[in-house]
DNA sequence: GTTGACTCCGTAGTATACTACGGAGTGCAA
DNA sequence: TTGCACTCCGTAGTATACTACGGAGTCAAC
């Protein structure tokens, strides 16, 4: 397979599957010595898609090499995986965590603010200027 | 005012105050022409302190410059300010919702995995490889 | 045999928010 | 007067994940 295929079938960039390469995210084919393309291994679409899933539940692409490393050594255990699972859990829910302070504290600035009038009267100005004192 | 005491009394690093400088947040105070040391107005520890206090509330750099001009200038609407709040609530709620998921989507995995054993029985590699197919 | 699409590769740019560095100048105090 | 902290300013580096570019080489079809 060549570059373009493999970016086509793995559902990302050619510059996407090159950074990864570059990232050590997946193997990169020898070129042949005559010249011409690089052969991709169906593996490498794999490889890809696994990266992408990885970064669909919150895990960056160092975490993702990880992951990779780990599924490809034969002495990994499930404990191991479930480790870095747990990890991720905890991170997201600290986010999570913020992220509803943050809501929560827009909310009742919305809900105090006179929606009209002159900016001056703005509760949410207010606080943010309150900051300063 | 120096710029030593303006970061230190508005609790950011010198760089920082640099740095909003030279993206248009603050001020950057003219120096004498005859050299010595820039003077810094009091207005500077608030106009940061404002920012920070965006910042907390999940506002970028660019949307506090936006709230500091519009704070300045005296034709904003108290509407002007709570449509930005409103804006950044729907943001705060959506990534929620998506990490909402993402928790709930590794909580399952995570209650699904037998904990011990061998890498290959783990049932969160198997849905990253999943992906694959 | 030539056109056009694709590939190769390194480097640079994007966005975000800083942080670090280096060499020169300044100010104050002992 | 010397020593030290602080300031000035531009540039470069950090982290994350790409995206864009440019010039040369390759391949297949027409």
């Amino acid at each position: 397979m060549r570059i373009g295929q493999v970016a086509e079938r793995a559902g990302v960039n050619v510059e996407t599957v090159r950074f990864y390469e570059l990232k050590g995210l997946i193997d990169r084919p020898v070129r042949p010595r005559c010249g011409g393309f690089r052969d991709y291994p169906e593996e490498c679409i794999h490889r890809i898609r696994f990266i992408r899933a990885t970064q669909g539940l919150g895990f960056s692409l160092k975490e993702a090499r990880e992951l990779l490393t780990l599924e490809s050594a034969p002495q990994t255990r499930c404990a191991d995986i479930r480790t870095r699972a747990l990890s991720k859990l905890g991170e997201v829910e600290e986010k999570i965590t913020r992220l509803n302070q943050i809501r929560s504290t827009l909310s009742n600035l919305i809900d105090a603010c006179p929606a009209e009038g002159p900016a001056g009267d703005c509760s949410i100005l207010k606080e943010f200027k309150g900051a300063g004192s």
